[in-house]
DNA sequence: GATATTTATTAAACCAGTTTAATAAGAATC
DNA sequence: GATTCTTATTAAACTGGTTTAATAAATATC
């Protein structure tokens, strides 16, 4: 678990100790490609941290599905209103790909914050950190167009396109598999 | 400082000699109607409670004035990425009513957090709770129509309606102040 | 209370997306 | 390797916004 303690002391310092103790709750978890860590209506009890392969956070709505967020290596994540609301999801976490995840159950969160100051400290920073990639993506998406969001993500997370497949990513950048296909048709006549 | 009090113990049990030490550091401030918190260019050193008011939050781009947030009483705010990474502003927080705030400098945020563990787990969870906040706008701006955000904003912030002049709310909802009219009418006409 | 300024509505032309449907290309399966 | 299923592109008609400009209504100022 060395890239999730890594990880970990880039937000703020921990002490050996803290960290052993810390650590000891994380179970190694293995999702085959097209399974699920969690499903609409099922009780989220865990907090993640994905060692390697790619998640899918989506809705279905009226029959469309709505992507939230690709989770891919680093990413810390869970279904967080849930999780903190214990209420079942309405949401859908996919392996894309085999995939590892680092997980922890939300008493031995709990544990940990309690026994660390330090760990809790790092639990703020980066739900911190989430605060404000999520404000940047409120905006982008009020202030880019669908082309220019199109390019952004192509530029931070180009790895994502050879990953996922095209109406996918359409998803997430909130637009039909048809309108991101005129965008890349247009881009690629200039 | 009741109302902070009251707020701050919402999210987790604080002893009152630690809520004691907390609360010296915050310092009354006032604001006339039109006065800025914060421009461009500047830095942000505060974290505030908004007491009474109403401020919002906007950049201006090529022109344009993008109103990220509006931030009434009960509100934490500051302008959050400037003041984590202290580099200058690219937003204006302005008083658009005369407004009294509650401000913590950065530093003595850290006094406080260092001082008592209780008071950083406030600081995680409210943080948690503008992070599902901000989740559930980026996919209400993802999933809904404008129509639709236009009513949802009517039915959960009614007053800021007689609070602030529609063009702003347009901008608020990202769209012309020509499309909210638009809008307007045809709900109107039902 | 008349005048100037700000804010909201309306109209017209335009545009970037949508939906639906057909087609083409690629990948998986027998 | 032919067939089936999935994914991506294209076309055509449509729609909900945009921009620009004119007008109307509300508010502030002298």
């Amino acid at each position: 678990m060395e890239d999730l303690k890594k990880t970990i002391r880039s937000f703020t310092h921990v002490s050996d100790s803290d960290m052993e103790f810390g650590l000891q709750f994380y179970k190694n978890e293995v999702y085959k490609k097209g399974s699920f860590l969690i499903q609409p209506d099922q009780y989220m009890y865990n907090f993640y941290f994905l060692k390697q392969g790619c998640v899918s956070y989506y809705t279905i709505e009226e029959g469309t599905t709505r992507v939230m967020e690709f989770f891919t290596e680093g990413y810390f994540f869970t279904d967080l209103y849930p999780y903190i609301e214990e209420i079942p999801s309405e949401s859908y976490l996919e392996a894309l790909e085999d995939t590892i995840v680092y997980a922890i159950s939300k008493t031995d969160v709990q544990k940990v914050f309690d026994y660390s100051h330090a760990l809790e400290r790092f639990g703020r920073l980066s739900m911190q950190k989430t605060f404000v990639i999520n404000f940047q993506r409120i905006n982008q998406l009020r202030n880019l167009s669908n082309q220019e969001r199109y390019l952004q993500l192509l530029e931070k997370r180009p790895t994502l396109f050879q990953r996922v497949p095209q109406y996918l990513i359409a998803s997430y950048l909130g637009l039909t598999p048809v309108g991101l296909s005129k965008i890349r048709k247009r881009l690629s006549q200039k």
